[in-house]
DNA sequence: GGCGACTCGTGACGGACGTCACCGCTCCTG
DNA sequence: CAGGAGCGGTGACGTCCGTCACGAGTCGCC
């Protein structure tokens, strides 16, 4: 726990007390693995700060990016709730602090708090809604295309909390990148190339600074 | 209501009846469009009977299936339950029984009932689970993989119900299997050709054979 | 029963992306 | 400071699939 207040999720100040009385405080290192896909599904974590990355691997070795959890995101609560096991893998980007609940306490919160409910309800509609555009998003348009959209789509993300200066800079490396839109490093390197060829932003070690959002999102929805 | 007893959905017998006191029933000819993309999300389809097609079109008139509801099922529950505008377009499939309840009677309905909350939790966790796993598919193998899985796929949810002989004959058009699987009609006609080659299907207009699952099962998953 | 719309099959062609390979740079560590 | 690992950039090559085009068979409607 970090002092500085709760996030900015879902729960109240209240509820946040509550479910705080039914779990325990945890920290997890940068890179660590939360949990694995496969495993049983026995708990829940609430994640205070930090941000935790969810991801599937196909058989080849290839990584797809399913959710950028954040403070006050919820991860594992599939499994809480349907009591089936880990579909994805969740590894902590960046030192996390955690809230562990598990399942049954979890339920117990849910059952007895309604207004939770119809909370998390919405959650979960967003969530499909988010993972519907993504297979919108994933055929349509070149690599490119995907590549600038995410790109403003991280942005857009980051200006509600910071205030919204002019250049924009993200903070991830380009294997991660890659796997946020579908394709290989290399073609994600490439479509990086070609945007910064055009002046609208440039790139570094884990570093992406985007300088010209306007072209960027019309170059997002462009067929060409 | 076809007075053959409701459908396997995720209500019990008491429950329904409940849900039927708050809502209005409705039938839909084959073809009709239960709403579309972009429209106020002002109500909730159960599906009573008949097959729901939920998609969405991408700019390039590409169409992208993202769900089948099927008796049971509920339509549009993310905009009553979220109020956000429909994400995606739902037609009928066959002449569809349903039920039509407004969203503020669904609200209702839930918050009033807080096991069944618990029970939708469990269906849009599904929904959840059911999206994370097309991302994946869709960039695991090439058509022909691609094509095989969802057909067996689809041949394993029909033995649900009918008993699974050693044949199983789909009723769908390519064009829908098209948007299913993520491809074009040509594409996904070539693939077909392939397995018909290898004499593990047959088919004609509106209908494919499977005539040996284990085969198609084997190629589903194989690289090449 | 005949015409038209719809569905399915298939060929040719081009392009975008995956794969493999290599190189330079930066950062970290001992 | 030297070595190595991790990350990023780029070239060559092959191929799978999208696009366009056309034809054949089938169903439905008047």
């Amino acid at each position: 726990m970090t002092g500085t207040g709760r996030p900015h999720g879902f729960l109240t100040g209240d509820e946040w007390r509550t479910l705080e009385a039914a779990g325990r405080p945890r920290r997890y290192r940068a890179r660590q693995r939360l949990f694995r896909e496969g495993e049983p599904g026995d708990h829940v974590i609430a994640v205070l700060d930090g941000r935790v990355k969810v991801s599937v691997q196909t058989r080849s070795g290839r990584e797809i990016l399913l959710a950028i959890k954040e403070p006050g995101d919820l991860v594992g609560e599939l499994s809480a709730i349907d009591g089936r096991p880990r579909s994805a893998t969740a590894i902590a980007l960046e030192p996390v602090d955690a809230l562990v609940v598990t399942a049954p306490a979890f339920v117990e919160f849910i059952e007895g708090h309604p207004r939770i409910a119809v909370r998390l309800l919405r959650t979960l509609a967003a969530q499909i809604r988010d993972a519907d555009r993504r297979s919108v998003d994933r055929d349509t348009g070149d690599i490119t295309c995907r590549v600038a959209r995410r790109l403003v789509d991280l942005a857009e993300r980051l200006s509600e909390h910071r205030g919204s200066g002019v250049e924009v800079t993200l903070v991830l490396g380009q294997d991660d990148l890659a796997a946020w839109v579908g394709a290989t490093r290399e073609a994600t390197s490439r479509a990086l190339g070609r945007l910064r060829a055009e002046g609208w932003l440039t790139t570094a070690r884990q570093r992406i600074v985007l300088t010209d959002l306007p072209a960027l999102r019309r170059r997002a929805s462009e067929p060409a």
